[in-house]
DNA sequence: CTGTTAGCGCTTTCAA
DNA sequence: TTGAAAGCGCTAACAG
């Protein structure tokens, strides 16, 4: 157990009062006597128990993080932008995995909300938003990422996944494309359903008839993928693209093809979501829908900082309509997904 | 901010050590008082602080995991290993990443060690093996993963980096191949030199002799397999089987084939390191050395769980030799690597 | 079995 | 500009 403030104190002959100043840069310590004590904390290797902070100064230097799982590129992409912004701001990070269990969301968002963290970053898919709101009128701060559903309700911030649908069946129908085959994520995802929005918006905004036949249900994975399309390939009248939801399910779509004997991009273009390292690395690369990640992670930090230490410069405090403004508007982001092309996507040759 | 261990006392006309007790699953407190404690506590949404909690216990209940990066496999793997099992035990993870800046490895173990948390696991490569003692001599444990040149100084977790390299070498040179290329990492990797010396070691076992034309420097980069490959395979008399340090790598030397209308397996043979998802996606798949991350991440956890809660039982505390045993010996564990096998290597055709 | 009480290490008034 | 002292919420003797 190192040095504690009261020995820091005590080696530089000043009261426990001056040390505590010093350690958080606030004024009222003559600047010689700063130096001193700074010198001693140095020798001494003093490091502040945080834990004894956060007791008195009811803070903890930490935000929580809530993710499904530590797996998915997405997430750990926004991951990383989270990681690196409170870095950035001093704040340390803690993680927990929800597995996409409800019971683990409750749990894990009660615990964080409660007391262990200033603030904490959630990607939570089984809470009901009004779950989610109750949890966000305490006193720590929460941010949403990815979860329409609460927007406006409580901070939060998304891709704009209708946008996405729509660029990525545009450059298909652009190409040249008119039937083109979609597959679905798993069922009652919302960025799968605003995907498939895009897409339909997109062929109707073209003059093309959207063709029940030409989508499949799928389930983000691999496996769906290769069985889709599968079954979107063999059908008479196949269609020349495929959209899938998740880069996963696009490796599927890719290796199917092969099984059937088809080539990408020359037969069959094929176009995923979420730029997945795999996406790079296999020849021909893989046209995707790559999600500023890590732009949303860092956002998240910044909203969350804002929200832990609000700026009470902006007007006089006692400008009540501001302060009613930003009572009721909350605050909501949206992010664009970005077109990455490689090489699965070609005009059709029929 | 919620109830305080003294509104819960109060509610139930107790003292606070009562509830304390009854937080803690302590003995001394009647059934009944104990079910009317509880009650309350649940009415009352009490959650205990955390800090405080750790303040008074000299505990915090967290582990701190410091790993270069999120975004490579083998560390996000072990991380859900870890993930798992301390959730399993109770405990909550901090997340710190270094980026494999020895600065930031310094600070973070430094402010990990000082009083953040319960026990540290450690993914450090760049802090020498004698600073790394000293920290470990501080009372924070620490269990370092995947750092050779630590164990038997620090309670330490490594995979048999040479033992992989010979099983993935032998499996090459048991179906034929008498040529077989090797693709370094960066430059100072542990693990790639140890893979490098199973490669030989495989090699001489069989009586083949190594020869050092077919040895490329990499840096466990995609590009840089793409490029050490089309070298080797190049070269006037090229090898018939690649053994990449990992599996980013071993897709370059996939794709570097392709580009030389060379096709896998049938003219040249791959195996990589690590299993990272895209392995699975191509086809053919890539044939490659699984390390049990998940595992590895789990023991560590275990092994610092020991670490902070001492067993006491095995003998009487007073028998001075078992506690000299334990003291002189420190734990280590090796993990061994699993052959994946998928398409990327057959036996050679010429 | 139960209650009282003295801290844990730090922040933060309030006086000096 | 400095210091003394009162907590923050909880644990853990210790006394009853």
């Amino acid at each position: 157990m190192g040095p504690t403030i009261r020995d820091i104190a005590k080696a530089a002959n000043v009261s426990t009062a001056a040390v505590s100043y010093v350690i958080n840069d606030k004024p009222g310590v003559s600047e010689e006597t700063r130096l001193k004590i700074q010198r001693i904390m140095r020798e001494m290797n003093y490091r502040p128990n945080p834990q004894a902070r956060g007791l008195a100064a009811k803070r903890t230097g930490m935000l929580g993080l809530m993710i499904p799982d530590i797996t998915d590129p997405f997430y750990v992409n926004v991951v990383r932008g989270v990681e690196a912004e409170s870095n950035q701001l001093g704040y340390t990070l803690t993680l927990c995995t929800t597995h996409g269990d409800a019971e683990r969301e409750r749990n894990v968002a009660g615990t964080l909300t409660s007391n262990w963290v200033d603030g904490v970053i959630m990607m939570a898919y089984k809470l009901s938003p009004s779950e989610l709101e109750k949890l966000s009128k305490h006193k720590v701060p929460i941010v949403v990422i990815d979860n329409p559903e609460v927007a406006g309700l409580i901070p939060s911030i998304m891709v704009n996944n209708t946008a996405l649908g729509r660029t990525a069946t545009a450059y298909l129908v652009e190409m040249g494309h008119t039937r083109i085959g979609f597959i679905h994520g798993v069922e009652g995802s919302n960025s799968s359903a605003a995907r498939y929005e895009g897409y339909v918006q997109a062929l109707k905004s073209h003059g093309l008839e959207p063709d029940p036949d030409l989508v499949e249900r799928g389930d983000f994975s691999y496996e769906h993928g290769l069985a889709a399309a599968h079954r979107l390939l063999s059908l008479p009248n196949r269609p020349t693209a495929i959209f899938a939801a998740n880069d996963q399910m696009a490796f599927g779509v890719m290796n199917a093809a092969t099984e059937l004997g088809l080539s990408v991009p020359e037969d069959i273009s094929v176009i995923g979501v979420d730029d997945i390292e795999a996406a790079a690395l296999v020849v021909p690369g893989l046209t995707t829908m790559r999600q500023p990640t890590w732009e949303i992670g860092a956002c998240a930090v910044q909203i969350l900082e804002r929200l832990i230490n609000p700026p009470e410069d902006s007007q006089d405090s006692k400008d009540a309509q501001s302060a009613d403004a930003s009572k009721s508007s909350v605050i909501q982001r949206v992010f664009e997904a970005e077109l990455v092309v490689r090489g699965s996507c070609a005009p059709p040759t029929i």
